[in-house]
DNA sequence: ATGTCAACCTGAGTGC
DNA sequence: TGCACTCAGGTTGACA
């Protein structure tokens, strides 16, 4: 799934043609995805304006007129594409590309106004149903149990070496399982941690609490973990993203940064940095693959 | 409290 | 062509 570059890309795909756009009506095919679909789902979305689009960790999350916010998670493969019809040449790259079967649509808004003219259906494909849907006060959101314990931004002022000393002190689990708790950073997911561990020069099966000094003060491993996790995400989102088996952008458009992994998925390969002679391993942390070079991962 | 693992669900790929 | 099996970008709840 989706992980924050291609959840980002989405947001910025979407939010061209949400943001000022009056929900006209929505269809839901079936009641839920992962968790049942909101409590009159339709009819609290359905006359709303919508203000605003935004991302929080893999969230998106859209900011109602009437002040309820309605997120949205992507889980495994949860897409976006935007439908229209009868005018087509104020969309340009909006123009619908079919690519997802359809009877995985479980969600379908139809949208008026905004920045597209004429009848825009925003269709939510889900083949695995992971993604979910729900509907919450947007003033208490950050209250709420999704939100609550969700940690630092990794492209926001708060991720910083001390961040990552303190949240590391005394931990027992590894580097790999500690950056995919979204409780410590929120946003990173099985690739990308993959691919900054191999950045930093860490490995992932270290001691996160490595991270820190006996005070709690951020040793260089830290200091070289944070600038390579926010490298690695700006990369993916100006390459829009990774696709590897079904993610597209809204637009129907697919990511690039899955060429320019180093480590993800290419085992057995040559290591790409420069002056290393090592392979590239996979093994499994926390039941989830992990791919690294054991020559300059340390 | 912390860490591991199975479960949720469908589809794609592989090997026989 | 079919079948059995493994794996997949995430999260959570049960359990040790």
């Amino acid at each position: 799934m989706p992980e924050l570059p291609e959840v980002e890309t989405v947001r910025r795909g979407l939010e061209t043609v949400l943001t000022g756009a009056k929900v006209r009506r929505v269809e839901a095919r079936r009641p839920d995805l992962r968790f049942p679909l909101p409590t009159r789902f339709a009819a609290r979305l359905e006359g709303q304006t919508i203000e605003r689009l935004e991302r929080r960790a893999k969230y998106l999350i859209a900011v109602l007129s009437g002040g309820e916010a309605l997120v949205m998670h992507l889980g495994m493969t949860g897409r976006f594409t935007i439908e229209s019809r009868g005018s087509a040449a104020l969309l340009g790259d909006y123009v619908y590309q079919k690519g997802a079967d359809p009877k995985h649509d479980h969600v379908v808004f139809h949208l008026i106004g905004g920045h597209l003219s004429g009848d825009v259906r925003v269709v939510y494909n889900d083949p695995r149903r992971f993604g979910f849907m729900m509907m919450m006060a947007d003033a208490d959101r950050d209250q709420h149990a999704l939100f609550k314990n969700l940690g630092v931004e990794p492209l926001g002022l708060e991720l910083t070496a001390e961040h990552l000393a303190k949240r590391a002190f005394a931990r027992k689990t590894n580097l790999k399982t500690f950056l995919m708790d979204q409780r410590n950073i929120a946003g990173l997911g099985n690739i990308y941690v993959s691919e900054a561990l191999h950045r930093a020069g860490l490995s992932p099966g270290r001691a996160a609490r490595f991270l820190s000094d006996r005070r709690g003060l951020p040793t260089d491993r830290a200091r070289a973990l944070v600038p390579a996790i926010k490298s690695v995400l700006e990369q993916a989102i100006a390459a829009g993203g990774s696709t590897l088996k079904d993610y597209r952008d809204a637009g129907g458009a697919k990511g690039s940064f899955q060429d320019a992994f180093a480590v993800y998925g290419r085992e057995g390969e040559a290591c790409q940095r420069l002056g290393c002679s090592g392979i590239i391993e996979r093994s499994v942390h926390a039941g989830r693959a992990t791919y690294a070079c054991k020559f300059c991962q340390r």
